[in-house]
DNA sequence: AAATAATATTTCGTGTACGAAATATTTGAG
DNA sequence: CTCAAATATTTCGTACACGAAATATTATTT
């Protein structure tokens, strides 16, 4: 019954349930202006780092390079990103924001996570004790990864 | 610096690399099997609810009707699962596993969540706490969306 | 300086993930 | 009994999401 593997599923599957609800709720917040939830973020870090590069982008968005580049891609063809190659290292790219791309951002700030907000009812204690939690297990999952490769 | 968007965003960021790392890790350890982490989940479901509906497994499962379909499908072709008409109601469907559905699912009981024992490492206590406050979360983002619709 | 390795990005193929529309069947209203 | 509403599933189009391979450029080796 309480075998490690149950625990493990039970922490999986809570991760799972939670992700997905955070999903849909945002995309109906977002929506209205034509976003998805990942095209927000990536919105958001370039916002905050203007002439980030794309591998850059990745590891902030906690994607992979090629689903990076893809986002990317839709967000230049909507006419929202600057993607222009960059003149010391050719190899790389950067990354900003058009006019209408700064307006939609500024736009959506407010109203991005505007569904998500009940959780904010949650006594702050939680919410501090939720992000410790989550840290701890972050760190337990990457060192293992780098010591123990393969 | 503290205001209420950017508590929601550390919340949504902190889930989104997390389930990120997660999905990762699962996935080096099916790869070997040949399944992704969606199919574990779904072969588990099924054994453990033999003869389910398409509905029911998408509703365990936290995926959408149109994702599930997918998801049997590509199961079904595997040879991994049986997917019946239903002889009381000829609109639903009947799934359960094969027999070698149900040897792959044995072998990956116990391998499929192998990388993500560190987790198990942390104390009780925090692994008792997260699933409590996540399942807080769960409550205040569904309560909301059965009285306030739209 | 030419071949090679390393780095940054894109492209490709497969598999989620969604909502909307299509299909098939059952249930309900008249 | 018949036609419309309801229910269950599939199909379609778009957008993530990954790794592997392809491409382009820079750095290194010899």
């Amino acid at each position: 019954m309480n075998d490690p593997q149950d625990q493990l599923q039970k922490i999986v599957n809570s991760f799972r349930q939670l992700h997905q609800l955070f999903y849909q709720i945002r995309r109906k917040d977002l929506d209205e202006v034509g976003l998805t939830s990942i095209q927000f973020i990536v919105l958001k870090i370039i916002s905050e780092n203007p002439n980030i590069g794309l591998s850059e982008l990745a590891q902030l968005s906690y994607m992979g390079n090629s689903t990076t580049s893809g986002v990317v891609d839709r967000l230049v063809k909507a006419g929202l990103v600057v993607r222009e190659r960059c003149m010391e290292d050719r190899r790389s790219i950067s990354l900003h924001l058009t006019e209408k791309g700064v307006e939609l951002r500024n736009l959506t700030y407010s109203i991005g996570l505007k569904r998500l907000s009940p959780l904010l009812e949650l006594p702050a204690d939680d919410i501090e004790q939720l992000l410790t939690i989550h840290q701890k297990m972050i760190e337990k999952l990457t060192q293992r990864r780098e010591t123990e490769p393969q």
